[in-house]
DNA sequence: CCTTTTACCTACTGTGTCAATAGGTTTTAT
DNA sequence: ATAAAACCTATTGACACAGTAGGTAAAAGG
């Protein structure tokens, strides 16, 4: 299951990309719209800042705004930058050490099969195709 | 992430298919072919009894069978039963109360879009596809 | 009847993640 | 100087995951 960080992350960039002005916009005005706590955003923004999705500026007038255009991010980025892994299982995710059993597992295609066409399926949508 | 109930619940449906006799096999013999604690392969292997996959038999000569052909189960049947789920997000999963937000929610369409293509890839694998 | 083999049952546990909350410090524009 | 914002560290309660432990009931063979 996507987690609540993967889908208020993507929440947070369609927010940002419905914004017509180019300034920064504040993580308040964000959370209010949304509907999210604050608090809780922080995290998340601070994980995109670092990810490189978005930048943000301390002080009075200050915020976050994309740093790329809506249409330069995909989906499938967004939600294994906050997910950590899209992988459906622990032995195809990014960091793990090899199964024993690889040579003879039987369902290892399957995963592979099904992890190819989930990261086709979220790196294929742009973040502009779910904007109003 | 798919969890070690799914998948092994899976690998145990496929080391039953791949029995040539009829009768019944021990759970301490699937245990050892594939490497996964008995005990805990128990509570497993109970809910897919319970569930209708299976059928088991206590006593000497005892243990479990599947109860329909290799080529009547999808792995989205078990991997369902075992998960619960395979919604990709909460407010999709069956028996959750609705969001609020559903109508202004510019995410769900692509979690529907998602869940169904995730619906079809396994209820589209048969377990007999899986078997060597 | 007794023993062996098997499923079946209840309970517990350590570890980790999720989804926040709390309370600060630093930066910047006015 | 002040207000508004990001940025930072720490903590928490609830829950799921991945088992382990120790027993009871059932069935077959001798």
């Amino acid at each position: 299951m996507i987690s609540t960080k993967g889908r208020y992350a993507l929440r947070v960039m369609i927010d940002l990309a419905e914004q017509k002005t180019d300034s920064y916009i504040p993580l308040k005005d964000i959370a209010a719209r949304q509907g999210i706590s604050k608090k809780y955003l922080e995290i998340i923004v601070k994980e995109m800042v670092s990810g490189g999705l978005l930048t943000g500026a301390s002080g009075k007038g200050g915020g976050y705004k994309l740093c790329r255009q809506p249409e330069d991010y995909n989906v499938g980025e967004i939600l294994e930058l906050m997910e950590g892994t899209l992988s459906s299982v622990a032995c195809l995710a990014a960091g793990t050490n090899e199964c024993p059993r690889k040579e003879a597992c039987q369902t290892l295609p399957m995963w592979s099969e099904y992890d190819e066409m989930v990261h086709d399926f979220f790196y294929g949508k742009k973040l502009s195709d779910l904007v109003r």
